[in-house]
DNA sequence: CTCTAATACGTGTATATACATATAAATAAA
DNA sequence: TTTATTTATATGTATATACACGTATTAGAG
């Protein structure tokens, strides 16, 4: 169904790594490259990249509170996003409203509309679909995978 | 030294997950966005991009033999990465030299030079000390986690 | 051998990342 | 209150991703 290599020696035809701990990283960012690859396949179907549908979900758990830019920014998966800017893209697909702060003018807050509510559920039935089919992984293994994830994050 | 949240939760301000399995997935992004982070700062000190990086690593797995542009991009770790300008980059930096194929006339090979084999090796030796001192797991941990994510991406 | 199909690469476009800088509003200091 | 500083967001730039399409060259079918 979609590019997948099950081992990384395969994936990037190497086996040269310096040690486990080399390899395990580079196993994270294969990983994590083929997790979203798949999740935008999918998303293409709703108009939607992988970001903007992450602002989405997360304007979904206040909904139907507004969220400012700072607040999306912190629960973003990956830091770095130009939160505005994804913004943008979805205020001209109608998905989002946004407006000016009422407490802090300097703010822009923003809500989801009801289409934007629709084709996010619409979407995230069709995502859990193709996580759950493609990821096989039993509950207990995933945690095991989330703890050592956590570990390798430890700082001493 | 580097902004991370040992925690997912504390990461993305969130404990609403599907289950364990859905956690593992954003767990994978989470933390392949903090390797890329971290790395592509030390890289700065280079004036390389993470990518650029994997392009030479690539190059010097057959130096002083002359690669071509599938061959790296079959290698890189992001599979969609768009080789021809990365190479454009590295190509206008000096760090490789370009030619056409000289059996297969539809071929750009090209092959690290000089100056491109020291920045490197320069590089490498501070990619491994960050990555020696950011990441806090065993071997022994390791490996379980690289036999975790290449269960996660089996295909039935 | 000629014509067609496949392959290797380059280029164009929209969106995103990463980061520097600008602007406006709010807060703190004088 | 007036000024300085911080904060929230927007904007600009270089590079990258994801993907479509164009072009040149090779390989294959007849």
């Amino acid at each position: 169904m979609y590019i997948c290599f099950v081992k990384l020696e395969e994936a990037i035809k190497s086996n040269k790594f310096k040690n486990s701990v080399q390899k395990a990283g580079l196993n994270v960012l294969y990983t994590a490259w083929w997790l979203k690859t798949m999740s935008s396949k999918e998303l293409k179907n709703f108009d939607l990249t992988h970001e903007q549908y992450n602002v989405l979900r997360i304007l979904k758990g206040k909904h139907p509170e507004k969220m400012c830019v700072k607040d999306i920014a912190s629960r973003m998966i990956e830091k770095s996003s130009n939160v505005p800017r994804i913004i943008d893209r979805l205020e001209s697909k109608n998905l989002i409203e946004r407006g000016q702060g009422e407490v802090d003018g300097r703010q822009t807050v923003m809500a989801l509309t009801k289409n934007g509510l629709t084709v996010l559920e619409n979407a995230t039935v069709a995502l859990n679909n193709i996580w759950d089919n493609a990821i096989s992984i039993s509950e207990s293994d995933a945690n095991d995978l989330n703890n050592l994830l956590e570990k390798l994050r430890i700082k001493e």
